[in-house]
DNA sequence: AAGATGACGCCCG
DNA sequence: CCGGGCGCCATCT
């Protein structure tokens, strides 16, 4: 196991918080998840969540613009599974407008803005 | 310890 | 719309 479970980090921890809220029929980006999880600047651990992480609704999380990220048939998968739950694409990518899911902003007030430098590791 | 990596994002031509 | 380049950050080699 040297590469199995592990990161519990509270960034994965939070990161995958939020992709569980994702409700069935919706869809977010990797940027707004990792915003909402109170990390804005890591979208591309949001990746890294999805793979080590099994039973996330991974399906429902897309690049910018609504556009589906992976390469290959798993680009296929996803969009086969996504369309099945509702969500309906404008050529590549899905029609944002009508299915991008808003998370929460706690008391209306946005999440606060990480020093600029990982808190995590810091200290 | 230093460099490379990655299910990303944004700006530019 | 597409490709190229640079910035981000924790992990991995």
């Amino acid at each position: 196991m040297t590469r199995a479970s592990h990161p519990k980090t509270p960034l994965i921890t939070a990161i995958c918080n939020a992709i569980r809220r994702i409700p069935r029929g919706r869809v977010s980006t990797y940027g707004a998840i990792a915003k909402a999880a109170g990390y804005p600047r890591c979208a591309r651990h949001v990746g890294r969540a999805l793979r080590q992480v099994s039973g996330l609704p991974w399906q429902r999380v897309l690049g910018s613009g609504g556009r589906i990220s992976l390469r290959g048939e798993s680009a296929m998968e996803q969009r086969f599974l996504l369309e099945a739950e509702g969500v309906r694409f404008k050529g590549r990518r899905v029609d944002m407008k009508a299915f991008e899911y808003r998370f929460a902003t706690p008391g209306g007030k946005p999440a606060k803005k990480l020093p600029r430098k990982s808190a995590l590791t810091r200290k």
